[in-house]
DNA sequence: AAAAAAC
């Protein structure tokens, strides 16, 4: 049984275009979709980002809409400007017609230069609610010849805090559409705006795919009592060796001070969080995927449908305010049938959220311990090893030799061997680790603390507790 | 209670 664009009722140009960019087999997603959209009926769509969901909306619209005529007839909202762009780039490269035109609006931009390509003309706009509203306000953007109109990451859209403007987008389109809901999730408040504000829609829905999870190994390292997370942060990191990770907190705060800590300890790692203009945000993303910044300490602004290729590292180094956001955060690794990891910081204080996520995704997290200072330079050893079998493999070795032979007449062979991996070793500890001071293993203390500090000492200070003591005292209520 | 989203 195998299945084809055309067989969805794709036309042969599409499909063709299709091929050239190299898709011959509709994902899941797609092959659910498509031809219901196709058909004109609304759509709910669940499915987890990276499952190509983009193109399950998009091509049924590329396949109808008007190409003679230059009105917008599709509109895409999305809840964080970087997926609007995101979304925007890859409708464009689904379309090889040239007069066809798909159009980002989003704020943090002058909005002069998307007004101008707005009365150009394009037939699909991708943008966030704000920017849509503003420009609906000032008349530039026009809903009057509207024929689809899609929420992606609807759960994200319809939370409290957008679901006013969303209503507000929605109640200015044209009664006579084509509403599509794409979201990962499905709780009652998505059933209930759906049926709101969809008519008569099918739902169609990939079958958890029991292979996502496979393809993220997951890892719940215990921080210890009494220490911060960011003390058991840095050692975690050492030994996980992250090619590229995203490092989710929960506040922008946090987010920028993990960063300076990290980055004071040597590492190659930046922000990314609301509190920055949107050009940073935007030059940030773009050193991230080229592999610029290794690793990027986000708030949830990262959470949903990102997509950097090959993304190592998954770090939840604050536990999520809900479940769906951890599969959601989770997701950004393991993807295009990669292998991914995510790991979580677990304090004594996270341990009920964390049985709340295992009930959630139903599986259990490997528990793991913060290495100890052994394991950490036995794993820099063998990375050591592995990079010198590398070099003698390689081409570079010749304009070495010389100093090899040089110092041979001197030293014995295997000694200047060693020193040489004594300074290649050194050069690869960070900073933090070169110190014994900072670096001191502390004895175990599995002892349940009774509350009352019986020692009459002063309790150890907790930096990076107090937000999260904070957090779920409330829930104890 | 925080984050995202318009100026």
């Amino acid at each position: 049984m195998t299945l084809s664009f055309t067989s969805l009722g794709l036309s042969e140009g599409c499909v063709r275009h299709l091929e050239k960019l190299g898709f011959d087999t509709p994902t899941p997603i797609q092959a659910q979709a498509i031809p219901h959209l196709l058909s004109g009926r609304d759509v709910v769509g669940l499915a987890q980002t990276g499952t190509g969901k983009t193109a399950a909306f998009a091509l049924p619209i590329l396949e109808q809409v008007n190409l003679n005529n230059s009105a917008v007839q599709a509109l895409v909202l999305t809840p964080t400007r970087e997926l609007a762009m995101q979304v925007y780039q890859s409708i464009r490269n689904l379309s090889s017609d040239r007069r066809f035109w798909v159009q980002a609006v989003y704020g943090g931009q002058a909005i002069d230069g998307q007004i101008k390509k707005l009365r150009r003309g394009s037939q699909v706009v991708v943008g966030t609610p704000g920017r849509v509203l503003d420009l609906l306000s000032r008349g530039d953007l026009k809903l009057d010849n509207l024929n689809w109109l899609v929420l992606d990451e609807a759960d994200e859209m319809l939370n409290m805090g957008f679901i006013q403007d969303v209503e507000r987008i929605l109640s200015q389109a044209p009664a006579e559409r084509q509403t599509a809901f794409f979201s990962a999730t499905m709780d009652p408040t998505i059933r209930e705006l759906a049926a709101k504000f969809l008519h008569t829609p099918v739902t169609v829905q990939i079958e958890q795919p029991k292979a996502a999870p496979t393809r993220i190994d997951q890892v719940a390292y215990m921080v210890p009592r009494g220490w911060t997370k960011a003390r058991a942060l840095q050692p975690i990191l050492e030994l996980e060796d992250p090619e590229s990770a995203l490092i989710f907190v929960r506040t922008r705060r946090t987010a920028a001070d993990l960063t300076r800590q990290l980055q004071a300890a040597g590492y190659s790692v930046d922000e990314y969080h609301g509190d920055l203009s949107q050009a940073q945000r935007e030059r940030l993303l773009l050193r991230f995927r080229q592999r610029q910044v290794r690793w990027v300490v986000a708030t949830d602004i990262a959470a949903r449908g990102l997509h950097v290729e090959d993304l190592s590292h998954v770090v939840n180094y604050d536990l999520p305010d809900t479940v769906e956001s951890y599969v959601h955060r989770i997701g950004r690794t393991g993807r295009a049938g990669k292998q991914g990891r995510a790991i979580a910081l677990i304090h004594p204080l996270d341990k009920r959220k964390l049985r709340e996520i295992e009930n959630h995704i139903r599986q259990k997290l490997e528990p793991g311990q913060v290495p100890t200072r052994a394991q950490i330079e036995a794993r820099h050893l063998e990375s050591l090893q592995s990079q010198l079998r590398e070099a003698l493999a390689g081409d570079r070795l010749a304009s070495f030799l010389p100093i090899a032979t040089e110092l041979g007449e001197e030293y014995d062979m295997r000694a200047i061997a060693a020193a040489a991996l004594q300074m290649a070793y050194d050069q690869t500890r960070p900073t933090w680790m070169r110190s014994e001071k900072v670096w001191v293993d502390e004895p175990k203390n599995d002892k349940p603390r009774t509350r009352g500090n019986r020692s009459g000492k002063p309790r150890p200070s907790r930096r990076g507790s107090s937000e999260t003591s904070q957090h779920f005292s409330s829930r104890r209520r």
